[in-house]
DNA sequence: CCTCTTAAACTTTTT
DNA sequence: GTTTAAGAGG
C-alpha cells in the first residue's frame, strides 16, 4: 500500500485522489508534476483500474520511460509494463498499425521523418514546374503541417474560401495542389509523416463507430502530461477518446508552453475547463526544486506576460544566491568565462560535472562551449544537433531496411537506388518518377514491371534496375524468416554499404564505420531484449517501428561518468540541474528575431526564458556577449530585453554592467565605436569629419591610447575583454602591443587599428 | 553517368 | 560557419 499522505502535500493529494470526472492540474515549475502523475496512476491501479486500460500520454519517450520506471518501483514491473504509456505519436502509431487497413493503409506503413517530408515536397514542387524561390519548401511544409494539425484535409484546404483568398494575396495559389499531391504520394508510398500519425488517428476514430467505441471502452482513464504543448488535433483525439467515460486528467503549466511553432495551442489548457464540462481544477504552487531567489526571479519575469493563468509559485527552500549576470566581449570569451566558472565551482564547491547545464536558444551556439570545454578537458555531453539517426550512413542503412519492409516507400527508394553507386543516375530516376506519376503507381511498381509501364529506358539500364530489384526482393523475402539482427547484418553487407564504408580509412570513414557498428549493436540489443521480453520472432519491421519515433534524447547512454550537459532550452524542459548557465542572452538571438514583431511570439520566448531559469535548483547564471559570429560574420550585439524583465533585486551584475540601464549603454557604445571605425576607413564619405580626423596620425579614440601605452597597463578591448600589456614594439603606424587577456589569451595588436581603452586602476 | 568544385542560402526551437 | 544546390569536366 502506498503512503499517499506522507509523500504528497494537500494539493497534490487532492489532484491524485480526484478521479470522478475530468480534471486539470496546473503544475507550476518544480511543483512535483511527475510525482503527481506517477502517484495518480499508482492510485488508479490500486483502485481497480487494470493497467492496460490506462492511457498515459507524454511529450517525449524519455518522459514516458522514466514515469513507467517510477511506477514500476511502486507497483511492480509486471503491472507497469502493461500500461499504455508513451508519446502521442508512438501510441497512435501503435494503434494505427492495428487498424489502418480501415483507412486504406497497410500495417507495414513507413513513418517519414522531417527530411523525407522535405524531400518529397521538393520533388513535388519541381514536378509541378513551380519556382522554389516562391514556393519555398520550408514554408510549404509549415503550411501543410499546420493544416494537418488543424485536421484540415487537402480537399477541404483547396476548397476553403479563406485559404484561397489568403493564397491569392500571397500569389501562391498552387499550394493546395502541392498538399494534394503530397497527400497522395504519401498514400502511394504507404507512408505517414509525423502529423499524419495524429490526423490519421483522428480520421480512423471518425471512420467507424465501432473502432472509436472499442478504444473508448479500452481506455478507462486517460492522462496527459505537458498539456500546454498539445495541438488542436491532439486535443480533439483526447476529447474523442474520453467521450464515453469522461475520465481524463491533464497536467501542465501554461507558463511553460513553448511549442506553438509546432502547432501547440496554449488555449487547450487555458480553456480546458470550458471544453471538458464539469472539469475540476487543481493548482500546484509550491516549488520544491529551486531556491526562493530563483523562483521569485522567475515569477517577476513571467508576470510581464499578459496571457496566463494567474498563480503564485513559491518556494520554502533556502533563499540562495542571486542570479548572476555575466558580460563577455565576444562569443568566444563567453564560452571561456562560463567554462572557467564551471571548473572553478567544480573545484571549490565540490559540484560534480553533471550538476551543470549550459542552455542556449539555438543549436548553433553549442560549438563554442564544446571547444572551451574540450580545451580544459572537462567531460560534456551534447544533446540535439544531428542525432544518430540523421547521419548519412545511418540513413542509408535505414533506407534499405525500409525498402525491405515496405518497398513502396518512395523516399527510401530514391536514397538507395544509386547508393552504393550502381550506375543508375538522375536521368533514370526522373524517368521512373514520371512514369510512376502517369500510371499512378509507386516507383517500385515501375521497376518491377517496366514493360507494361512503358518505361523508356535502354537495355543496360534495364539490366541494372533488374539487379537492383532482385537485391531488394531478396531482402523482402528474408523479412519473414530472418530476425532483425541477422537480416540487418545481411542487408548491410549485401547492399554493398559495408564494402563502401570500409574501403578507406580516413578519419571520416572510421567514424562512419563506428556508426555502422553502433547501429548493428543497437539492432542486436533490440533483438535480444525483445526476444527475452515476449516475442519469439523479432522482425526488422518491429525494429523500424520502434526506432522511427526515437530521438537521441531518448537513448540516454549516460553511463560513463558525470558530464556537463549542453542543450537547447527546449530540450531542457522537464529536467533540472543544480547549476544552470543560460547563454547568449542577446537581442537577435534570444528572443529570436522571428518573434520580434509578434507580441504572442514574444510572450512565448519569455516563457522559454522562464523554463530555462526554473531548471536551476541552486544557481542560475545568465550571460551575453557584445560581439558574436553570426552567419559567418562578426556582429555587434545588445543584451536581451528579457534581462530587464527580471526584478534586479534578485540579480547580481558582473563588473561594469550597471543594472537595468545597461541596455541603453550597450545600445550606444558598440555602435558608436563601429561607426567611428567605419569613418576612419572611408573618410571621404564624411567630409565634415575629415578635417579633425587624420588617418595617418594617432588622433582617434583608440589610437590616442596606443601612443602612450605602457607595459603593465590594463586595457579593455572590444573583442577580447580585459588584459594586461606585456610588451610593446615598433613606432608610429606600426606600433604593436602584446596583450595578455584574461580570457582570450595572448594577442598581438596593431595599435593603429585596435579598439580598446585603457583602464585606470 | 560520376565527381569534383564553386556558389548560395541559411537557422529558431522538435515529435 | 555550415550545408546544400548547381555546374563543369572527366
Amino acid at each position: 500500500m502506498i503512503d499517499y499522505l506522507n509523500n504528497l502535500n494537500p494539493s497534490q493529494q487532492a489532484a491524485v485522489t480526484y478521479c470522478e470526472g475530468p480534471s486539470l492540474v496546473i503544475a507550476g515549475a518544480g511543483s512535483g508534476k511527475t510525482r503527481v502523475l506517477t502517484y495518480k496512476i499508482a492510485y488508479l491501479l490500486e483502485h481497480g483500474y487494470e493497467p492496460w486500460k490506462i492511457l498515459a500520454l507524454t511529450f517525449t519517450n524519455k518522459a514516458a520511460a522514466e514515469m513507467k520506471q517510477r511506477i514500476a518501483k511502486q507497483v511492480g514491473n509486471d503491472i507497469a509494463k502493461h500500461l499504455w504509456m508513451g508519446t502521442f505519436h508512438s501510441i497512435f502509431a501503435r494503434i494505427l498499425r492495428f487498424e489502418c487497413t480501415a483507412i486504406g493503409f497497410t500495417s507495414n506503413f513507413t513513418i517519414y521523418d522531417a527530411a523525407d517530408s522535405r524531400s518529397l515536397v521538393k520533388s513535388i514542387i519541381k514536378e509541378l514546374n513551380l519556382d522554389d524561390k516562391i514556393y519555398k519548401p520550408n514554408m510549404i511544409l509549415g503550411l501543410i503541417s499546420r493544416a494537418k494539425n488543424m485536421l484540415i484535409l487537402p480537399e477541404t484546404y483547396a476548397n476553403d474560401k479563406n485559404v484561397r483568398h489568403m493564397l491569392e494575396e500571397q500569389r501562391v495559389t498552387e499550394i493546395p495542389q502541392i498538399y494534394i499531391n503530397y497527400w497522395n504520394r504519401c498514400k502511394q508510398a504507404g507512408a505517414m509523416d509525423f502529423d499524419d500519425l495524429l490526423l490519421n488517428t483522428y480520421i480512423l476514430f471518425n471512420s467507424s463507430e465501432d473502432i472509436l467505441k472499442k478504444y473508448q471502452q479500452k481506455f478507462k482513464y486517460i492522462l496527459v502530461d505537458e498539456y500546454q504543448d498539445t495541438n488542436y488535433a491532439q486535443h480533439c483525439i483526447v476529447k474523442l477518446l474520453s467521450g464515453l467515460n469522461n475520465h481524463v486528467c491533464v497536467v501542465g503549466d501554461d507558463a511553460q508552453s513553448i511549442y506553438s511553432f509546432r502547432g501547440a495551442k496554449i488555449d487547450n489548457i487555458l480553456k480546458f475547463t470550458q471544453e471538458f464540462e464539469g472539469a475540476k481544477e487543481f493548482k500546484l504552487e509550491q516549488n520544491y526544486r529551486s531556491t526562493q531567489t530563483i523562483v521569485d526571479a522567475a515569477n517577476s519575469l513571467i508576470e510581464k506576460n499578459k496571457l496566463q493563468i494567474r498563480k503564485k509559485v513559491f518556494s520554502e527552500n533556502d533563499k540562495g544566491q542571486p542570479i548572476e549576470l555575466i558580460k563577455a566581449y565576444s562569443d568566444r570569451e563567453e564560452g571561456e568565462i562560463v567554462v572557467s566558472k564551471i571548473a572553478d565551482m567544480h573545484r571549490r564547491l565540490d559540484y560534480e560535472y553533471d550538476d551543470f547545464a549550459i542552455l542556449y536558444r539555438t543549436n548553433a551556439q553549442s560549438r563554442i562551449f564544446e571547444e572551451a570545454l574540450r580545451k580544459r578537458n572537462i567531460p560534456y555531453k551534447i544533446y540535439g544537433g544531428l542525432s544518430f539517426y540523421q547521419r548519412k550512413e545511418i540513413k542509408d542503412v535505414m533506407a534499405y531496411f525500409r525498402m525491405a519492409v515496405n518497398p513502396m516507400d518512395e523516399e527510401a527508394f530514391k536514397r538507395v537506388l544509386n547508393y552504393p553507386s550502381r550506375g543508375i543516375g538522375d536521368t533514370t530516376l526522373k524517368k521512373i518518377i514520371t512514369v510512376a506519376a502517369n500510371h499512378k503507381v509507386s516507383l517500385w511498381d515501375v521497376i518491377s514491371d517496366p514493360v507494361t509501364h512503358e518505361c523508356p529506358i535502354n537495355n543496360s539500364t534495364a539490366q541494372k534496375l533488374g539487379i537492383f530489384r532482385s537485391l531488394i526482393v531478396s531482402f523482402i523475402e528474408a523479412t519473414d524468416t530472418m530476425d532483425a539482427a541477422s537480416l540487418g547484418e545481411m542487408i548491410m553487407k549485401d547492399s554493398g554499404i559495408v564494402a563502401d564504408v570500409y574501403k578507406d580509412n580516413s578519419p571520416e570513414d572510421v567514424s562512419r564505420q563506428e556508426n555502422l557498428q553502433e547501429l548493428l549493436n543497437g539492432l542486436k540489443d533490440f533483438t535480444i531484449s525483445r526476444q527475452e521480453e515476449d516475442n519469439a520472432f523479432v522482425s526488422l519491421t518491429d525494429f523500424l517501428q520502434d526506432v522511427s519515433l526515437l530521438t537521441d534524447q531518448d537513448s540516454d547512454k549516460n553511463i560513463d561518468g558525470a558530464k556537463v550537459t549542453l542543450m537547447t532550452i527546449h530540450a531542457a524542459k522537464g529536467l533540472e540541474f543544480a547549476n544552470i548557465f543560460i547563454v547568449g542572452m542577446e537581442e537577435g538571438l534570444f528572443p529570436s528575431p522571428q518573434s520580434e514583431y509578434s507580441s504572442k511570439a514574444l510572450e512565448e520566448e519569455r516563457r522559454l526564458f522562464y523554463v530555462a531559469i526554473t531548471r536551476a535548483r541552486e544557481n542560475c547564471f545568465l550571460s551575453y556577449a557584445m560581439n558574436r559570429f553570426l552567419y559567418g560574420k562578426m556582429s555587434f550585439c545588445t543584451p536581451s530585453r528579457f534581462l530587464k524583465d527580471i526584478d534586479p533585486s534578485y540579480m547580481k551584475m558582473d563588473d561594469d554592467s550597471e543594472g537595468i540601464d545597461m541596455h541603453k549603454n550597450f545600445d550606444k557604445q558598440p555602435d558608436m565605436a563601429s561607426q567611428i571605425y567605419k569613418m576612419l576607413q572611408t573618410p571621404a564619405t564624411h567630409p565634415k569629419d575629415k578635417a579633425p580626423i587624420n588617418k595617418n596620425t594617432n588622433s582617434s579614440n583608440s589610437n590616442k591610447n596606443g601612443c602612450d601605452l605602457q607595459i603593465g597597463q590594463h586595457i579593455e578591448h572590444e573583442r577580447f575583454g580585459i588584459g594586461e600589456v606585456i610588451n610593446l614594439e615598433g613606432e608610429g603606424d606600426n606600433r604593436k602591443a602584446t596583450v595578455k587577456f584574461k580570457y582570450s589569451g595572448e594577442k598581438n595588436l596593431l595599435l593603429r587599428f585596435a579598439r580598446f581603452k585603457v583602464i585606470n586602476e
